[in-house]
DNA sequence: AAAATTGCTTCAAAATTTGAAGTAATTTTT
DNA sequence: AAAAATTACTTCAAATTTTGAAGCAATTTT
């Protein structure tokens, strides 16, 4: 069916091997030489992609070690982006599902997780009683604290001046662009 | 357990509802007024994030529209984004590893997959035949065309001039930057 | 008061990801 | 050169996450 492979891999010219200390990725190569302000390699909004879906990865680990080393062990990463999208505000299903990104349908199924978990609140809308009011719990509140608390610390890695917080909201904006069209595109083609 | 909630939501203050036709985004509001060099809000690493994460949905989205749009049926967008991580290269499971975002331990499944789709060759290296060579086929190219052709369309929405190509190339950098830190911080602890 | 819509829940199935073995080929050690 | 260790993958099973189709109750619309 497939062709008989026993077990392949290796032989390259030589010079491709990673270098150990400079972390893992792979064609680093061709984005190499880029400064704040280089012009030299073109990225498309595709190698863009890309790299949000590998960096978004990085991000579930340490949200996940986080929790390890929290010692939280009845929510996993994807329920704690759930708490992170509620944040301050009281929200309802529906909007947890516009400002989440994550999950088509079931929050409801991440909900009660949270719910069973003592992390939210809920409580039925006085004014329309189908409508569910959520809100962080205090221990929801301190969980969320202490993730953020934990990423502050790469904040100073990565953050050392104005140059880099503008980097850093030129690519919030840039993803935000991309989130809409692609979103729109989507549903609506093109 | 939990409270009993019959069915709960709605009875915000008033002016929270979405706007039709701009597109959901939830709390949009927070970061509303930006054009290309605004320094108003202030955005973290722990957003981007989070805002991240949305966009690759929305990406996954496409792919998968796209796919269908193409009647590709027997793979889904995850195997679509290790086709486009092979790219041109001639690449071994552990490259792809790394090259890839993705998938733990398991790109021998998606692999699997996609060799049984056609989508790529694989052959054992002769050097070291544990090691395997894989490329994309006629197939799996002429796919990777077709999506990258598909996304050449947003391009022309989303680039207007240098300045986004500016921006596009900013966001990218810091998104790489992210996935380091990230990354090393999970493997070795800040 | 029916009918339609909204807001959410539930259930089941599919897809994705993780984790622990396991196997063959190659290297290193003794 | 045989034994031991390592590398490069594969496989299998389980856990997690995501999607999809109903379903139900509270509102709105007709």
């Amino acid at each position: 069916m497939n062709q008989k492979i026993l077990y392949p891999f290796a032989d390259f010219g030589g010079a491709v091997a990673i270098r150990p200390g400079d972390d893992a990725v792979g064609s680093a190569a061709e984005h190499e030489d880029i400064g704040q302000e280089s012009e030299a390699s073109v990225v498309s909004y595709f190698e863009l992609a890309r790299m949000m879906e590998r960096a978004s990865r990085r991000f579930t680990g340490l949200l996940r070690a986080e929790l390890t080393k929290l010692g939280v062990d009845d929510i996993g990463p994807a329920q704690a982006m759930v708490l992170l999208a509620i944040g301050d505000a009281e929200v309802s299903v529906a909007e947890l599902l516009d400002r989440g990104h994550y999950v088509g349908s079931n929050v409801s199924y991440y909900l009660k997780q949270l719910g069973d978990g003592e992390y939210i609140d809920r409580a039925a809308s006085q004014r329309d009683r189908r409508s569910a009011r959520i809100r962080l719990s205090e221990k929801g509140r301190q969980l969320c604290d202490s993730l953020r608390k934990a990423a502050g610390a790469y904040e100073r890695v990565l953050s050392h001046g104005e140059q880099d917080r503008r980097n850093l909201e030129t690519a919030f904006q840039t993803l935000h662009r991309l989130e809409l069209v692609w979103g729109n595109a989507t549903r609506y083609g093109i």
